[in-house]
RNA sequence: GUCCCCAUCGUCUAGCGGUUAGGACGUCGGCCUUUCAAGCCGAUAACACGGGUUCGAUCCCCGUUGGGGACACCA
């Protein structure tokens, strides 16, 4: 029971970033942790850029790493009237006042106060005429008390905020009558009973603004927790076209909501020395006193290695839900689970990083045909291993049950038969001939998996394959 | 330019006046081994700099440097 009230309030215009998941991550765990209310609200008060697709892709990334929420979603579009009444209001109330300076004249004036060694605040030319209604084409400007300091303790940050001769009278509304984003803001985290914002440090130096509009509409000033932005390699500033940046990316590429959402939650912030947090973990144990107050680059790597961590863990099950897709593209139909692909996935797992690079491996078992790397091949298929391959053939045919360790006994019979041939020797050549490359799990499991069928197909075709190309005086007949 | 913020291994970080400065990822080496992994063991590597305060500073204060953010009729 509490009366603790968050939100989420992103923009759609583009995808949900990690930043914004980010945002999202702690303000849920922080909510949930503490039995409140979290709300979604899309600020899409510039519809120039929002789009219901991006808004759809800001949602289903929300519900894909598992983040519910309690309210919305709101469209702060949907708001524009009660954003209008407030500046209405304000304006009746003196706390805003009418300003008829064009851009033009603001840009130039603010340059020469610039010039003057002054800091390009709005000067406040329009504060004192009492611009009426009819007063022709017009913004709404917040008339900001000089007196008033504008700070509040940031859960993050500390102390914060800076004095409001500082700042400008900002702009509340457009001349064209829409209200700006901190206005809309400010009205629906007040509407909305929000006692919690927790967002980006990117809004850390627009909050003693945020603050006197509070102020001036006589509602009660919030908790505000701002976290530090995650930022490039080197501390650069994320680049939507140069870094991985959006979830659903990170999602095609193969990573595992679970996997994100550790990774997420670790950048930034800390539990001591643990590294594996599960979602029920970070609700547990998030505390916005452990948030770091510096800037975090994303570390791929630890990502890629949460990943694997995830993939071992899960039951194979939900680990064929999860790489389905994924095997699907590969293989280029439909894959059903059996016994033996439950068995490859297993082996695979600890051999992948993500689920592209898992279905990219598994696919020489699901496939009638396979390429042979020329390398691999070039190395490996020599007429030497010929009659070794032959008896392998010959053991294997007869086997009476498909399963490592009979294939096992017919690679020793193999390697006798061709004069105590290292196990090594035979195990390297076949698995070029089954998996097409160099690397690939135990050569027994490997065979196992592919199935007795294709496995001496492939053993035939490789056998052809030697014999010609040593026939042809390719250069592996020199070395028998 | 003005205002605000930040600063521990390459990276994410622990630390909250006295520690051999800890963990994790990465990297390197070893073990294991039919390949590749996984696993296990080990190594590498940090308090940006300069002043204070203090018996004692990674930790507190000031400055410098570096980095970031905000300064829109964007959100």
């Amino acid at each position: 029971m509490s009366t603790l009230r968050t939100r989420f309030a992103p923009s759609p215009t583009g995808f949900l970033h990690i930043g914004g998941a980010r945002t999202a991550l702690f303000n849920w765990a922080l909510t949930r942790k503490a039995g409140g209310t979290f709300i979604l609200r899309i600020e899409d008060t510039d519809l120039e850029r929002s789009t219901r697709e991006s808004e759809a892709a800001v949602i289903e990334g929300l519900r894909w790493l598992g983040i519910d929420w309690d309210e919305g979603p709101f469209r702060q579009s949907e708001r524009a009237e009660r954003h209008r009444s407030v500046v209405t209001q304000l304006l009746e109330k003196g706390a805003a006042y009418r300003c008829v300076c064009t851009r033009e004249e603001l840009e130039e004036r603010r340059a020469a106060d610039i010039a003057a060694g002054g800091k390009g605040n709005y000067d406040g030319r329009c504060r004192d005429r009492g611009l009426g209604p009819d007063c022709g084409l017009h913004t709404v400007r917040l008339r900001i008390d000089r007196d008033h300091a504008l700070r509040w303790d940031d859960l993050v940050f500390g102390p914060s905020g800076q004095e409001a001769s500082e700042i400008g009278d900002g702009i509340l509304r457009r001349s064209d009558g829409t209200p700006l984003y901190h206005l809309a803001v400010v009205v629906d985290d007040i509407d909305m009973g929000i006692t919690h914002i927790v967002r980006g440090a990117d809004h850390h130096s627009n909050t003693p603004f945020q603050i006197a509009i509070y102020r001036a509409i006589g509602a009660a000033v919030p908790t505000f927790a701002h976290l530090p932005l995650i930022v490039a390699e080197s501390g650069r500033k994320l680049s939507k076209r140069r870094d991985p940046v959006s979830i659903q990316q990170f999602r095609a590429d193969g990573f595992l909501p679970e996997a994100m959402l550790n990774w997420l939650a670790r950048l930034g912030w800390s539990h001591g020395d643990q590294e594996i947090f599960s979602a029920a973990e970070i609700i547990e144990h998030f505390d916005l006193a452990h948030v770091g107050r510096s800037g975090a680059q994303a570390d791929l790597a630890k990502l890629a290695w949460l990943n694997q961590h995830y993939l071992k863990q899960r039951p194979v099950r939900e680990l064929f839900d999860a790489v389905s897709p994924f095997l699907e593209a590969a293989v280029g139909r439909p894959v059903l689970r059996d016994d033996n692909l439950d068995k490859l996935l297993d082996l695979l797992r600890e051999r992948s990083t993500r689920l592209v690079e898992m279905a990219e491996k598994a696919r020489f078992a699901l496939v009638d045909r396979i390429e042979i790397d020329p390398d691999a091949a070039k190395k490996h298929l020599r007429p030497a291993v010929l009659v070794a391959l032959e008896a392998l053939i010959t053991a294997l045919s007869g086997l009476s049950d498909w399963s490592t360790a009979s294939i096992e006994a017919a690679f020793e019979t193999a390697c006798k038969a061709a004069g105590d041939l290292k196990l090594g020797k035979l195990a390297q050549p076949v698995r070029v001939a089954i998996t097409g490359t160099t690397a690939s799990p135990g050569i027994y499991e490997t065979l196992e998996v592919t199935g007795r069928e294709r496995v001496l197909a492939r053993l035939r075709e490789t056998v052809q394959w030697i014999r010609t190309h040593a026939a042809d005086g390719d250069g592996a007949s020199s070395s028998s």
